[in-house]
RNA sequence: GCGGUAUUGGUGAAGUGGUUAACACAUCGGUUUGUGGAUCCGACACGCGUGGGUUCGAUUCCCACAUACCGCCCCA
């Protein structure tokens, strides 16, 4: 094989790009609903709009950036979430200015890239969908976004949802905090994992996010953020859990869950799925969380955020493995058999009239004998054949024949250009809709 | 970045150190030549991921590389 795509990049066929579309149009839908509009930002950026953002020492930046030098020198990186483009263009384009109203609330689909190693759900080139809202520090806003989140994933058809919810409180808490555990983790530092090791000193909190057995006996008695959240954050949390309940959402608190990317605070939250596709028991398709202090680190203005990212391609594996359906429309309303060269130029003329007209229409572009047109028509499902030989080319008229029933009729080419919607009325009402 | 498994035609796959690489599906053609979904018949890998090596000879053995999948790391 000469050429091959790049690993951990994927084709998109059309049978695929049929779902993808239709995951995509379900969520703009259900976007606007909430009042949330498309934001479409590039797919690289400056190397250290991501860095900044990220946290230097987060793995996103550390190993996974897909970053490059342009032929300006330009240190760049094509994007590996979403959140930062946004924001970025946020501030570029003073979207906190007055004349918009707040909060500003944007949604984005497309594709981002990390460098590391494939597996099920895990490309390099990979898609998600994501939302983001600006511009309000009040709990209602966080419910909304996690609301929508499950809205999303429920009329994806998916089911045996879980949504787990914690806080990281705001700056003070969350150094407070940081102190405690480092305390705690301290005097146990031997014992730790490796990978804790370097992180206890790097990012304790991702201690707690250890897969490692040893690290979660330890990890099991270390303090909790929840016992170190200020009055604020803690009004902030329990206003969040007070509204979930409000509208019936049932959450679990996990108060050691974490996020990868450094800028979050007060709410995170993730919505998983019970499924075996992407490994055992419960995983993440949906994560999100607040994140004030992100437009202020960008050179924006003081300005509270929260938003939410979904993988595209866990999504579809998941709906897969739910067998949920996807509702694809494909149908051919006429297939245009031609026999014999003479009748080329009118069967052209018959498809394009029923397009215009707005049916799906198809003819054979390979010269073939009937009876390989027909099969086409069957297999293709086409709902119609319209027939023109030479002896119909002299009389004006074609035959057209429902492939449900096996009814044929001759009817005059002028009508079926005209208004074939007209034709099938006239002749095949009274049989059964077959879809 | 580390470890494991795999790689045969459009697809699913069988198989062997040495004449013609099974079988099935799909596709195309035919079954008296202007009509579908059935049956029957026929065609369909100048080649067994790529590049080296061992050998008289390799698709089959060895090495490297590539890609896929799984685990670790991390995460969507």
């Amino acid at each position: 094989m000469k050429y091959q795509r790049p690993k951990g990049t994927a084709d998109i066929l059309p049978d695929d790009a049929k779902k993808w579309s239709y995951i995509e149009e379900t969520a703009r839908m259900l976007f606007e609903d909430y009042r949330y509009h498309e934001i479409r930002t590039p797919m690289f950026e400056s190397f250290d709009v991501f860095s900044r953002t990220s946290g230097d020492t987060s793995d996103v930046v550390t190993k996974e950036m897909y970053d490059f030098d342009d032929k300006g020198g330009r240190h760049m990186s094509l994007r590996p979430e979403g959140t930062a483009g946004v924001v970025r263009a946020f501030v570029e384009n003073k979207l906190y200015g007055p004349e918009h109203p707040r909060p500003v609330k944007v949604f984005y689909m497309g594709p981002m890239f990390r460098y590391e190693r494939p597996q099920s759900g895990r490309q390099r080139e990979f898609h998600q969908i994501g939302v983001e809202a600006f511009g309000s520090n009040e709990p209602e806003l966080d419910v909304e976004v996690i609301a929508m989140g499950m809205d999303l994933l429920k009329q994806f058809g998916l089911s045996d949802m879980r949504l787990e919810i914690n806080t990281l409180g705001d700056q003070e808490s969350r150094d407070a905090y940081r102190q405690a555990l480092i305390d705690y983790l301290d005097p146990h530092f031997d014992e730790l994992s490796d990978d804790s090791k370097v992180r206890l000193h790097k990012n304790p909190l991702r201690v707690l996010d250890s897969k490692d057995k040893r690290d979660q006996a330890i990890v099991k008695d270390a303090p909790s953020i929840l016992d170190y959240l200020n009055e604020d954050s803690k009004r902030h949390f329990d206003k969040v859990k007070s509204l979930l309940d409000a509208l019936n959402i049932p959450y679990v608190i996990d108060p050691d869950m974490v996020r990868g990317l450094d800028y979050y605070n007060h709410t995170i939250f993730e919505i998983m799925v019970n499924s075996k596709v992407l490994g055992d028991g419960y995983t993440t398709i949906c994560a999100g969380g607040r994140y004030n202090g992100l437009v202020e680190q960008l050179g924006g203005p003081e300005m509270p955020g929260i938003g939410f990212g979904m993988g595209m391609e866990r999504l579809m594996l998941l709906m897969e493995a739910q067998n949920v359906k996807f509702p694809v429309l494909d149908q051919l309303d006429a297939y245009v058999v031609g026999i014999g060269e003479q009748t080329s130029v009118e069967t052209l003329r018959i498809v394009q009239a029923l397009r215009a007209d707005g049916f799906a229409a198809d003819r054979d572009y390979l010269d073939r004998k009937p009876k390989a047109q027909f099969r086409t028509a069957n297999k293709l499902n086409a709902q119609y054949t319209i027939t023109v030989g030479e002896s119909e080319l002299k009389a004006k008229t074609a035959n057209v024949k429902r492939m449900a029933t096996g009814k044929e009729v001759s009817v005059s080419l002028n009508d079926i250009i005209l208004d074939f919607d007209d034709v099938i009325n006239e002749y095949f009402n009274d049989d059964e809709e077959i879809d």
